[in-house]
DNA sequence: GTACCAAGTCACAAAATTCTGCGTACTTGA
DNA sequence: TCAAGTACGCAGAATTTTGTGACTTGGTAC
């Protein structure tokens, strides 16, 4: 798979505003929004197999703490990248999952994924 | 320009191993090394004008602070995504520019420009 | 002789992030 | 009755990140 575009294409979409200046770049939040510690290997996760429980999770991402993983899921939960659903059962159970927005990400992903084996040893 | 994956091809392609599990994802390291307050616009003024000067810089980025544009220049440098260059005059002028692998970083700065711009409000 | 420029460095302080160790409430199985 | 599992919450400590203000070096302008 290609780069999906040039260096000096790019140049030109900088010229045409769609990436606006200093402070109201649209890459930024996004970069944002997958910092922490644990969001991206949430996600991952939840790439390879969904829906996964709160225990499945904690123990594919040993050694994250509860405070960690609850924290970093209800994050992305706010941001809309993962579904959290919840039955009423004895013992409790909750399930998270992608959402669309979420699995929208995935070729970003795999973008950055391109890049790194080119030049991460 | 169109996301250039889906879902569920990507998921394929985890499982081919080119994306590896847990612990050894290659989309990690690339995030950590764009993490931190400054980086990011670094790149993205570096990707407007180039070469630039510390004092260039220092001035688009206001208020960033020496100590923190001099390690973000650092760990960039070291990361090989810039490349910095010395002239020993009076007084002294260092200029600063993306470096091939730098610039390849650009396609996926767009594909998350991309996504920022449909969810982003 | 005082001040300023460039591109930093240094020691330290403040703020943000992450971790630790506990506690909750409920039930099942031995 | 006692331990174990499920899905967390909370206070405070530790760690990491970010910021502050003064100082450097050698020349040039006032």
């Amino acid at each position: 798979m290609k780069p999906s575009m040039t260096y000096e294409e790019f140049q030109e979409k900088v010229g045409t505003g769609i990436l606006t200046q200093n402070g109201n770049c649209p890459v930024t939040p996004v970069v944002q929004m997958l910092q922490g510690k644990w969001k991206l290997q949430i996600i991952y996760e939840l790439c390879i197999q969904s829906p996964l429980r709160f225990g499945q999770l904690k123990k594919l991402l040993t050694p994250i703490t509860n405070t960690m993983l609850t924290t970093a899921l209800k994050e992305l939960e706010a941001d809309g990248l993962i579904r959290r659903e919840q039955f009423n059962e004895i013992p409790p159970r909750v399930e998270y999952s992608l959402t669309e927005k979420g699995k929208d990400l995935l070729p970003v992903f795999y973008a950055i994924a391109q890049w790194g084996l080119t030049y991460i040893p």
